[in-house]
DNA sequence: CAACAATATTTGCTTAGGCAAATATTGTTG
DNA sequence: CAACAATATTTGCCTAAGCAAATATTGTTG
């Protein structure tokens, strides 16, 4: 089944597009709130997947963020020269380096996140509920065919 | 009305996390289908803005894909050694400059646009007709929200 | 067990993005 | 009209992201 047909394509209709406006606008959004708090936007996302237990080690944040292997260990050499994380060699596999959050890391999330949600509950103000849940659902999904699609070229690959 | 609770916050459902998920993926997505013909993902959002009649200046450009001013002055640095577009001091102002895409970028933009539409049908492929269209719907909402926000902030800074 | 593939992390290098200042031009206002 | 604010574009500088190679370690297989 084709939803876009080359001919009568419009950028502002495509997902591309505006997952990238979206995506610009809410990190925007994200950074001037946290200017003056020692942390970006990025990192707030890495500490909270730390929190949440969604990630231990370097790379499973970067699998959970599709984000950069190389930009990843320099944001947490950051955050670990802030005092607001520790590495930890793992004994039982001693290639991996276990992550964890100081008590002063803890602190600072649990004030940035006031902050952020605080943002962005205003920025939805216009949003029903469901409108909001379903959009967090379609979104959900998207994330999951991409990745899907990604799992299946690599899987070809090898 | 709050959405989202300090307290009960789970990175997995906000949409801060989620559109930076989905940029990345359909960033990466597009990139891959893009390897090899010469121009980048942002790159093909910028000349379909320029086909579509929706920007005929730089500044247009920005403000349509929320980009940043230098990056965007290089970007079509490139686009134009390349060929694919032909810059021209306006009469009317001659502060600006207008933009124009080339035959050859003409051409180039239909090529690429034929592989990128299809790579987005095939993801989508698990997408019902109504789902595609809320998710269009919604981001649009959100994308609205997001700038009215910051105009309004604009606003009162001035 | 030796050779090799796979995984985790780090580092170097290159490119792109973000920010502020510089330049040029236009509109506004006392 | 002179001074000043506003807009459009460009440039320089710095930080962050992307990519490939290096290192260390583990698992697998002949």
């Amino acid at each position: 089944m084709k939803y876009y047909d080359p001919k009568r394509f419009r950028s502002q209709d495509s997902l591309g597009y505006l997952s990238k406006m979206a995506h610009s606008l809410m990190h925007d959004c994200a950074d001037e709130i946290l200017a003056g708090h020692e942390i970006s936007f990025m990192q707030w996302i890495a500490m909270r997947k730390l929190r949440e237990g969604l990630a231990l080690t370097a790379s499973e944040l970067c699998r959970a963020m599709s984000h950069d292997n190389g930009a990843l260990t320099r944001m947490l050499d950051q955050l670990e020269a802030q005092g607001f994380l520790q590495r930890q060699r793992s004994e039982e596999d001693r290639r991996v380096v276990t992550l964890k959050l100081t008590a002063k890391g803890e602190r600072k999330l649990d004030e940035v996140t006031a902050l952020v949600v605080g943002r962005l509950n205003e920025v939805l103000e216009n949003f029903t509920r469901g409108e909001l849940d379903e959009l967090t659902r379609l979104l959900k999904k998207l994330i999951g065919s991409l990745q899907d699609w990604r799992a299946q070229r690599d899987g070809e690959a090898a």
